[in-house]
DNA sequence: AAAAACTAACTAACCAGTTAATTATATGAA
DNA sequence: TTCATATAATTAACTGGTTAGTTAGTTTTT
């Protein structure tokens, strides 16, 4: 039996510092640093596919560390989720209360949640991921999520919508689907990612595909829309 | 330690065959049975989340089988994932050099997309699980799909796109993203269901849901498309 | 000296894949 | 038709690697 004593870092090889016990003095950094990692891990091989192992290498920590702050790997999971979704509703909140007519607000719902994706593509694998979860009926975070988040997001876009049509701003279309529309066209860009690399056409994450897929957001979900004879095309950079 | 005698089928309690060793006569059967159990499996759980014992138990037959008839876990889930894209790709040959202007063959791609969906959830699914794992960069099918299938479909709706806006039959659009745009709008009310129930605003897959969603569909993929002022609503029945 | 932060090493369960058989069917010679 | 034998189909039980979670501590801060 080989007894392998405890590993200091060894000065001048690479930069890391030498991983001791004891408190780091902030315990804040080891939380955030264990959530960073876990956010990447989950995000790309979902929840059943990582290893918690794998997040407390990446951290940089004891794997005992993510059960001392996190109750178990679900709980490490829901504070990912918890932090993503945080922060997309929270830049969307600022857009649905914004000034504008129905069209200008409903555009920039959808280009506010495609530049969001676009910066954090952590994000939109996340939710794949729930919806696979969900799906199978084995989500334990879907109906909080709705409760907290997309039930009103969704209510808020209905009203907007509706009122729109009802000014006549919007032509007279059916409200649920052309949200469901909406959304669809905003983040099946990002799942599709993998097959469009695969065909070989393009880097969809480049800026150009991104610029010019965010372009065409703004032109068909106006399409949807408009009531005129063909798109206006607007002088406003949105 | 306890020897198992081999269990025969009790006569007489339900209508199960005796399990027996041996061949069951028609082989054939049995791979079927394998086939069908690993597809439900499969897109219910994805294949990290997948047992393969519990696709034996649901087939009827011994683990060993799967082992048998394919090579690995990996082997099976390939074969379900050719079985039912070549399903899928076989009904849109079909669309693709049917009759019609641009527009009536993009709103018939679409539907049949739609439709195929709304009978087989399971490909909705599967699909998803791949995007997954491709995104993960751990899809040993990806390419093969994406050469075997999807760039095919993807250049004949890019060409049938061109020519309409060549003729002027549809208006001029930017012909990648608006094909994205109609996949998107296709497919992400499937992926969102778990979501819609979870708001509990209704069922996803109820028949007036579903009719709804694809009347909704083809008008907004018309409106995408349309040159003239407003949606002209034909009589045809698609 | 108590509490908080942190770790090495272990454990128990799970699960893909294997092994060594057993049973059924097909073949063909007598 | 009958028996022997090869081969195809099928199984019970096992194996070895993996991995979420635990334990019994050690180190640092207060």
């Amino acid at each position: 039996m080989t007894i392998v004593k405890q590993q200091h870092g060894k000065p001048g090889v690479g930069n890391r510092k030498p991983s001791r016990a004891g408190s780091r003095g902030r315990p804040e950094e080891s939380r955030q640093a264990i959530l960073k990692a876990a956010l990447a891990e989950f995000a790309s091989q979902g929840i059943a596919g990582s290893r918690t192992d794998t997040i407390a290498e990446a951290a940089g920590v004891n794997k005992a560390l993510l059960y001392y702050y996190f109750e178990d790997k679900e709980g490490l999971y829901r504070a990912t989720l918890e932090q993503v979704f945080a922060g997309l509703f929270e830049r969307e909140r600022a857009v649905l209360t914004s000034q504008g007519s129905a069209l200008e607000k409903l555009v920039l719902y959808a280009v506010t949640h495609f530049d969001y994706i676009s910066e954090n593509p952590a994000y939109s694998r996340l939710m794949q991921g729930e919806m696979m979860r969900a799906g199978a009926g084995k989500s334990p975070h879907i109906q909080y999520l709705a409760d907290k988040y997309f039930r009103k997001l969704f209510e808020a876009l209905m009203t907007i919508l509706q009122d729109g049509v009802r000014r006549g701003e919007v032509r007279p279309v059916d409200p649920m689907n052309t949200i469901l529309s909406i959304v669809g066209m905003t983040v099946f860009y990002f799942v599709s990612t993998p097959v469009a690399r695969a065909i070989g056409r393009h880097d969809p994450f480049s800026p150009e595909a991104l610029r010019g897929r965010r372009a065409a957001l703004i032109d068909h979900v106006t399409a949807i829309l408009r009531p005129e004879a063909s798109p206006i095309v607007r002088g406003k950079t949105l």
